[in-house]
RNA sequence: CCGAGGGUAGCUCAGCGGUUAGAGCAGGGGACUCAUAAUCUCCGGGUCGUGGGUUCAAAUCCCACCCCUCGGACCA
């Protein structure tokens, strides 16, 4: 289990400081920031830094509509970002901007670096020029007739009824997206990056394992033809750097982007450009870029061919991922599947996610697809019917009858922990390959075995005739249950010290696998995770509002606080859902049902189960039927005894496990306590139908 | 049009040259009652996209075709 101390920077993508952060976006963070857990877990040093890309026409152009001077408007969707990966527990070491003067320094520097080298060529470009907004259109801000099949209101980059694709310059009557007048067609000096310069070298870095096998041979692609110039600069006004000694010229926004990275390292150090530079060419620092494939090109050419201009190495690695999808489909707004992460942590826990994304990623830049219905039953028949329940199952058990004291494990559990224990090089392996699918797979299939231990000792029976045994066979499954929980601590940090808050143990480390559990009082049992409601998941997806969540603490760029700032916010909605109305029937399928009103005779509550009543029904000429209801908690047997209640009177019987039910009782409400049985009047009679 | 990835049980996927093709979930039967109705057990369920080929042996390798996803072809 010794391994070498490793020093390891690890980068999320910098997300646009134009919108929220949506759940398609959190497939990166989470993944990157399970990697970033696992390896801090297993002691290595980790410095993950982040931050908004603040940059660029478009968020000029949004900050106008809103009124707001750009500084402000990026400043406040920092804030907002921040909250957002707080929420789902990303461990950012340093979450900051593009818009920063450490970046100013770093592009300033670079640039230079860049220009001393002769790989900057100014030439001649005539654009689009929008003569009301004063400003030089980018192609999707303008619009026109496709010169092709002659579609109106088509971009300036391609039409999207033929498919056909074309220069802004070709467009019949174009229009400014921005303010409608009609462009005209401006030239002026831009600075392009000769990429072609850097091909050897980026050919080599990617021919050495750069990034995985499918992405390297997407890539070798570019390489077919003559790498293009990389026009690297814009005209005024624009937001962003100006291009010392070129007035009125600034930084293109994908250049100040990845610089943006070395700038978040400059601000974590609390340094300067020097101080950034001086890390990242630290050549025991292993740099890992985490990706979507949308941006393979820029990180893969465009950065490594800076870095290289600039007497800098590239970063060791890319980890691409693909995109994800909603029940299939891509996200979209009008299918009401576009979803925003504080819209998701309004209604659902951080957690569900997290752990049903880990079960859905590998290392391959394959989309992933999140299906409702599948994570519905992966997290609950999985992490709470397995995993959460073999502790769950035990620890009250140990509580209530032994003093809560953890023993010794008995001696037939020892080859299941120790194969529990054997599996820790696995995991290690899965997890440091991104196989996070791997993962949770082999940790169930690991619970499944400890469920199984449990149900063959059965130590609800042996705890009445041996109780130290009883204690050792608790201990042994505990301990089980307590490797598992270390083995999904980076993917569940929450979860994860919550079983360490009941078993009284200290924060596990990756190396606790092979320690045994001290012999101890444990504390009281708390529920660890609670399961979906599907109900849940449809009033999330009805929700559009954008509305603000209620504040749960200050964003926080202490890392310590990040994990923790994410407050079970969906809690409180419970009460408020609603439910979804149900597809429309026919008089027919109505009729199907037949309610009768029907005077209860007796009830009795079922000892054994903590919701069922048995009843007693009179349904008049019907006759009597026995009914379970699950109305415990909301009624007693004497407020029921006598009354009248609508019920349904040709539902096929059901066998449940303290008898048949012959009938169903029409109640409203969520449950638990809060059932409330439909009334009748008075003079309604027993076997009446409703109609 | 080019390229990449995929098409294996109702669903999500594992297996990627070698014993009768697996898992989880869903469905059905049984057991148990410690647990957030959870767990355990048994059962049903697959011409491994289609057609060829290589091989003693193919879901696995090769060729062709069909279908899905993504990317490129213009800009980056």
């Amino acid at each position: 289990m010794t391994q070498k101390y490793r020093k390891i920077l690890v980068t999320s993508a910098l997300p646009y400081a134009n919108g929220s952060i949506h759940i398609g976006h959190l497939v990166e963070y989470i993944q990157t920031d399970i990697w970033v857990r696992f390896q801090r877990l297993c002691g290595h040093s980790v410095t993950y830094i982040c931050g908004d890309d603040a940059h660029g026409t478009p968020i000029m152009l949004r900050a106008r509509k809103e009124g707001l001077e750009p500084d402000r408007f990026i400043s406040r969707m920092n804030q907002e970002h921040q909250q957002s990966f707080a929420r789902f527990g990303i461990s950012f070491d340093q979450y900051y901007s593009t818009h920063s003067p450490e970046n100013r320094e770093l592009c300033e520097l670079l640039y230079s670096r860049l220009s001393a080298a002769g790989c900057i060529e100014q030439r001649e470009v005539e654009q689009f020029f929008d003569p009301v907004e004063n400003i030089f259109l980018p192609d999707r801000f303008i619009r026109g007739t496709c010169p092709n099949c002659k579609s109106p209101e088509q971009y300036g980059d391609s039409c999207e009824i033929c498919g056909k694709t074309y220069d802004p310059t070709d467009l019949i009557n174009p229009k400014s997206a921005v303010s409608g007048a009609t462009p005209e067609r401006r030239k002026s000096p831009h600075f392009f990056l000769q990429l072609e310069k850097f091909r050897n070298a980026l050919q080599s870095l990617i021919g050495s394992g750069f990034t995985d096998e499918t992405v390297a041979r997407k890539l070798a692609e570019w390489f077919g033809d003559r790498l293009k110039d990389w026009d690297i600069s814009r005209d005024a006004p624009f937001f962003g750097f100006e291009i010392p000694g070129h007035p009125g010229k600034y930084f293109y926004n994908w250049l100040d982007a990845p610089i943006g990275y070395l700038a978040g390292l400059a601000k974590f150090l609390h340094g300067n450009a020097a101080d950034a530079l001086e890390f990242w060419q630290d050549p025991d620092v292993e740099i890992y870029h985490f990706i979507g494939k949308d941006i393979v090109y820029f990180h893969a050419l465009f950065w490594p061919a800076i870095l290289i201009a600039s007497g800098l190495h590239p970063p060791r690695r890319l980890f691409v991922h693909g995109h994800l999808t909603v029940n299939g489909e891509k996200m979209s707004k009008s299918r009401g599947t576009f979803i925003n992460a504080d819209q998701y942590a309004r209604f659902l826990d951080p957690q569900w996610l997290r752990y049903y994304l880990a079960t859905r990623l590998t290392a391959t830049p394959a989309d992933l697809d999140l299906s409702f219905d599948d994570f519905t039953a992966r997290v609950n028949s999985e992490l709470v019917g397995k995993l959460a329940n073999l502790i769950s199952r035990c620890a009250p058990m140990l509580s209530r009858n032994l003093d809560g004291k953890t023993g010794i494990p008995l001696a037939d559990a020892l080859p299941l922990i120790k194969e529990i224990r054997e599996a820790q090089a696995t995991v290690t392996q899965l997890y440091e390959e991104r196989n996070y699918a791997g993962v949770t797979r082999l940790i169930c299939q690991l619970a499944d075995k400890a469920n199984k231990y449990v149900e063959d000792q059965a130590p609800w029976t042996l705890i009445k005739k041996d109780t130290e045994a009883a204690r050792g066979v608790l201990t042994a499954a505990l301990e089980c249950g307590r490797i598992l929980t270390l083995y999904l601590k980076p993917i569940l940090p929450t979860y994860a010290e919550k079983v360490e808050a009941c078993l009284r143990l200290e924060p596990m480390k990756w190396s606790d696998a092979v320690n045994s559990m001290p012999s101890q009082t444990i504390n009281p049992f708390e529920h660890l995770i609670t399961r979906i409601d599907e109900r849940r998941i449809q009033a999330m997806l009805q929700d559009n509002s954008d509305a603000a969540l209620p504040p749960t603490g200050a964003p926080s760029t202490d890392p310590a606080a990040a994990g923790t700032a994410a407050a079970p916010v969906h809690a409180a909605a419970t009460a408020a859902i609603e439910e979804p109305l149900a597809p429309t029937c026919t008089i027919d399928q109505f009729a199907a049902v037949d309610l009768r009103v029907a005077r209860v005779l007796e009830a009795s509550a079922v000892t054994e189960s903590d919701k069922l009543m048995r009843l007693v029904l009179d349904a008049g000429p019907l006759g009597k039927r026995n009914i379970l209801a699950g109305i415990k908690k909301a009624y007693t047997a004497e407020e029921l005894t006598g009354r009248l209640v609508i019920f349904c009177a040709n539902l096929a019987p059901r066998k449940m496990k303290f008898g048949v039910s012959e009938g169903m009782i029409l109640a409203s409400g969520p449950g638990g306590a809060e059932v409330f049985l439909l009334a009748v009047d008075s003079k309604a009679s027993p076997g009446q139908r409703v109609h």
